[in-house]
DNA sequence: TTGTGGTTCGAACGAACGTTCGACTCAGGA
DNA sequence: TCCTGAGTCGAACGTTCGTTCGAACCACAA
């Protein structure tokens, strides 16, 4: 067996990286409960038995895609974030990281956001605990904005939510070829979202794109 | 055979009304694909083959569910806009009738959120037209906000889409016994909308609101 | 009483499901 | 040369799937 995929160890085979790959794309086209082994076998020309020297079991499957697209999209965030401390700022790269990551692996998040309620057990409250922790950051962020005066008095819980809906919705409706890319969607989204939420007061966007454009760009530079 | 719930007539049959709550509730706990009919024949009482005698797929179950959902959704929404002009108001209208059947047929709706593409062919062909029928709604809704000089020069497609992502995402938060109902929602995502898109211009919130709930009074006395 | 037609269901169909098992290959160390 | 163990797979396991079929049931007309 390869060194087994725990949610704290990166995963180590070339091969069930690759095993990964194709089963989400399975996996988000068909839906997890539609979707075979054996489609998943004729998708990465893995034979059947051959899956299960990799992975467990189907659930697992689920499991490993889910657990590694959020820790990758929450470790991105932390480390754009880093540094910035003004709240509009803050917003717009949370924007900005979890569309282009969506956009960038649009099967990944197709999986993350329609199998929601599939995984049971201790693959289940993993999974839950570490969504719980990203829809902690954004709360925080918006009573970061709250207190800059830059929100006005309304049930967080929602606001947040509602950021989320709009982002997570995409999946049913973008078209890489017709729609635009990350970069003017987050802009749009974020501009809707601070507008949306401000009281009367003027949101200063150029600054607040400008910090987070600025940031975003340290941190692609640091990425490669 | 009773008369054929097609798509134009109404549903005949008080069993077949019982056998599509049932099969609601049961895919949406488990997922279209998830959900056997021996599942839905367990919820609903009906023997298995009992269920074929009502109904001539699993398909056509889900098929039935979606038309009837959007049917009544998109033919309430008309009647609750009539003889409203005001842009702001017809958006609120449109929110909160959204949202009022979202709550009260939970079931209904999740299954409409989560299982956009799993019909094929005439079915698949029908229910999109409908879903784009309420769209186009909604487009033309803001395009009248636009005109009205209370909305920013953006992508109507996006703007509308992102509102839609916000009302659709709810299915996978909302607690009844924790979150508001129905009225509050739609105010906080009506106003969190108009502010959103609007250039600073203020959006007369108030006016707008005693419209939109004054029509839905009416509208709510007229259907009982 | 004998049909008749709408309604119901137990039992079964073949296909597909997730998973397992034992046998095979093959590179590398003894 | 033989042995070991990671990697691979064909063939099968028992179960469940969507769907069908024919027999029953029942109220009512003839």
């Amino acid at each position: 067996m390869p060194r087994a995929a725990t949610p704290d160890s990166r995963i180590a085979s070339r091969k069930l990286e690759m095993i990964l790959r194709h089963s989400a794309r399975v996996f988000a086209e068909k839906g997890y409960e539609g979707a075979s082994i054996r489609d998943i076998s004729r998708a990465s020309g893995v034979s059947l038995s051959g899956l299960y020297y990799y992975v467990e079991s189907k659930q697992k499957l689920l499991y490993l895609i889910q657990i590694h697209t959020f820790n990758t999209i929450l470790s991105q965030l932390c480390r754009s974030l880093e540094g910035v401390s003004d709240p509009a700022a803050r917003l717009r790269i949370l924007v900005h990281n979890h569309l282009e990551y969506f956009l960038r692996h649009p099967m990944e998040m197709k999986v993350l956001a329609r199998e929601d309620d599939v995984l049971a057990g201790e693959y289940r409250r993993e999974v839950a605990e570490i969504k719980r922790r990203y829809y902690g950051t954004a709360l925080e962020i918006f009573e970061e904005l709250r207190r800059a005066g830059q929100a006005r008095q309304l049930n967080p819980r929602i606001a947040v939510l509602s950021l989320f809906g709009m982002m997570n919705w995409i999946h049913t409706w973008h078209r890489p070829q017709v729609d635009p890319q990350a970069e003017t969607l987050s802009d749009v989204m974020s501009q809707m979202f601070l507008h949306g939420v401000m009281n009367g007061h003027r949101v200063d966007s150029q600054k607040a794109s400008r910090a987070a454009r600025g940031t975003l760009k340290v941190a692609a530079r640091a990425t490669g």
